[in-house]
This record gives structure tokens, C-alpha cells and sequence, in this order.
DNA sequence: ATTTAAGTAAGCTTTTTAGCGTACAAGCAA
DNA sequence: TTGCTTGTACGCTAAAAAGCTTACTTAAAT
């Protein structure tokens, strides 16, 4: 989806460029300090909370497809689900039902792609 | 599903009294000592790490369900999606696609059970 | 040459999380 | 009664995570 960039870091460090934003600017909106910023970039620190993720979103004016990369990226540094994710997750029994279901019958991108589909259908 | 039990700790202590194991029995098994096992049980402290999770459901004979339900007590304890889907989710882009379309779309129960109606119809 | 601006190295401080040790109260058993 | 067993109150230690301060380097602008 988006050049040659596969770790949180350096996805915001490339946009926050773009935008020719300076780091100290960035890190004031973001109420942070510039060297935790840094060390943000660097990939050295996890990525914020997500609160702070959807302020860089805003900041960098990321398109819908950019953000959900970010929250992927962040939530594979941290080692979470991407945080977009949980609140819709463990607030349906039904969700996580359907998804230990496709564990069990081991389903692949066919079967989640059909999901989507009937989805799409449906969706206004 | 299971009594009128609704937290981690209560569920575990309960399960741990219907098998008369005690508690300092299953702190031992558990290789942590018995204050904090009882802090656990009083929801008190997170619940602990998957691999623990794991051998507590050994070691009370949980069934798969009892497990599961387990997790998601677990899960929502301590503000994360339950400890058996994290890799499931993270590691297939199109499962995130699916979850976030799901949400745009606002797909509620008949949707997601449709879908799991679908698996069941494939799964071996 | 000198200032100014950008990013960062180095090393704190603070907060949270995990986990232990000791000691005690209540119940039951001898 | 004495003595064991069970669970727990209380308080400590240790490690990780979050986040700051200060000070430096490099490059450009004056």
C-alpha cells in the first residue's frame, strides 16, 4: 500500500517530512517532548496511546488507508492488536465467537474475503 | 453460559473450589506464592500471562468454552483483546480488513453468525 | 565567524506492573 | 488447649515503561 516503509517510526517520521513539518513543531501539538519524539521516530520507544495516534493522524492529515497502516504498525511494535481494533472486539461476544471459529476451521483470506463481500452488500 | 460468575478471580477461585484444590495447591503448580495467587482471585492484580492462563485451564480441567470464557474475563480485566486472538488478528491483514470493515459497515449479530454459518458449512 | 534551527545522545525521574516475604486470623483436628 | 491448615493483610523489591532535562552536533542563514 505505501512505499518502502514498514516500521512506526519511520511511517511518521517520512509523512511528518512530507508535511515539512520540523519534529519540535510536531512534538509540541502532540504535547511531548522533541528528544521523546525522536526516540518515537528512531523506533526505540513505543509508539503513544491511542488517543495520540489519532492527534498524528490529524496532524499529518493522513487518508483513512494511512491511518489504519499507522495503528497496524503500532500495534505490531507494541505487540497488540492494532488499537483501532479491541473496543470493537471484546465489546461483541459474537465477534470474538466468530473469530475463535475461524481459528478452529483454520479460515483464510477466501473465506474472511466472502465475509467482506456480504458486507459490502449489505453495507449503506 | 457459566453461573453468575463475571470476573476473573471469582471464576477461577470458584472453579478452584469445585475441584477442593487449594490455594496454595495450584499457587505451587503455578510456580507464583500464595499472596499473589489471592490477589489474583480477588481481582486485585491482573490476571497473568497466556502461558499461565494455559496451565490454570489445565490444571482446573477447564473445557474448551470454560477456557474461552476465561480468556475474555481476562481480556477485558486488564483492557485488552482476550489473550487467544491477538495472534490470530495480527498476523493476517485481511482478518483487520474484515474487523474494519465490519465496523464501517457497522455489522451487528446476524451478520457475524452468517459468516460463522458459512465456516461451519466448509470447515473440516 | 556567528547565530539559529533541527534532530538526537545521555542520563535522569516517575509511574506502573509484577512478584515476593513475613506474619496473622479463622477454622478444624487432635 | 495446642497445633496445623487455609486464605489474606501489609508492605517491600525489582524491573519495565513513560517521559523529561540538559547539552551536543550538524547544517544552513546572516
Amino acid at each position: 500500500m505505501n512505499s518502502n516503509v514498514n516500521s512506526f517510526g519511520e511511517f511518521i517520521a517520512k509523512k511528518r517530512e512530507e508535511k515539512e513539518i520540523t519534529l519540535r513543531e510536531m512534538a509540541k501539538k502532540l504535547d511531548i517532548t522533541p528528544p521523546y519524539l525522536s526516540d518515537i521516530e528512531k523506533d526505540r520507544r513505543n509508539p503513544p496511546e491511542k488517543s495520540k495516534l489519532d492527534l498524528i493522524a490529524q496532524i499529518l492529515n493522513l487518508s483513512e488507508d494511512e491511518k489504519r497502516y499507522m495503528y497496524d504498525l503500532a500495534g505490531k511494535k507494541r505487540n497488540e492488536v492494532s488499537p483501532d481494533l479491541p473496543d470493537y472486539i471484546m465489546e461483541r461476544d459474537y465477534v470474538r465467537m466468530a473469530l475463535r471459529k475461524a481459528m478452529d476451521v483454520n479460515a483464510g483470506e477466501k473465506e474472511w474475503l466472502k465475509f467482506v463481500e456480504e458486507l459490502e452488500k449489505r453495507g449503506e
